[in-house]
DNA sequence: CTACGGATTTTCT
DNA sequence: GAAAATCCGTAGT
């Protein structure tokens, strides 16, 4: 399948997120294909966005890559544990990016299993097979996504984006998780998931 | 199936 | 020193 180029990424980040849905994020590690189909993304609006790690123009070594050029990733720690991956988008200078918050797993099952559980996906039980990448820092784990990954061009790299089947399906627009300390922001609804998918993270 | 609290450490103030 | 774009195990419906 084709990737996305950077022309994708450069749009209004609400579009970007809503299009990202049915997409396939793809890690090429040692050679094997580990992907799964995006089901569920958030939007964060720069500076405007009280929700956003660059809100008001703030300016961090962590944040510094969401003002240069789209379709770079954006990972960073969180609660000191978790890892969360984004892609930067709009051009340069506007800090905005769209958080991926969950996949359903495609190729490189026991890739994937082995990642977040250390057994094949024979060994999984009905639980751990509904929670292989379904929350930001599931499938940041179920695709060895850490800080190595960050700053990283998405066009030409071993992690990408390319087109999914996109096959007819519903978009529900909710408020995004994880931020109530964002204000009015914190009721936008920014989130996007594909209505009815299993592997979203919250219902 | 829901509700709760603890884990753990980077990042910025 | 405090907060954080989360996850998991346990306990209770």
């Amino acid at each position: 399948m084709k990737r996305l180029n950077r022309l994708f990424y450069e749009r209004d980040t609400r579009v970007v997120a809503k299009e990202l849905l049915g997409k396939v994020l793809v890690h090429e590690i040692n050679g094997e294909r580990v992907s799964g189909k995006i089901v569920e993304t958030e939007a964060y609006l720069g500076v405007e966005d009280k929700a956003a790690h660059s809100y008001g123009g703030k300016r961090t070594p962590r944040v510094e890559v969401m003002y240069g050029k789209a379709a770079v990733s954006y990972v960073f720690i969180i609660y000191g544990m978790y890892y969360c991956f984004n892609i930067v988008t709009r051009e340069e200078g506007v800090p905005q990016a769209v958080l991926i918050r969950a996949l359903e797993p495609l190729e490189g099952l026991d890739t994937i299993s082995k990642n977040r559980f250390k057994k094949s996906y024979d060994e999984l039980t009905k639980v751990q097979m509904k929670n292989l990448s379904n929350g930001p820092g599931k499938l940041c784990s179920a695709l060895s996504i850490n800080k190595s990954l960050n700053n990283l061009d998405v066009i030409n790299s071993n992690l990408y984006v390319e087109e999914g089947e996109n096959l007819g399906f519903e978009i529900v627009a909710s408020k995004r998780i994880g931020i109530d300390y964002a204000e009015e922001y914190r009721d936008f609804l920014w989130r996007y998931y594909i209505k009815n998918n299993r592997n979203v993270s919250v219902l």
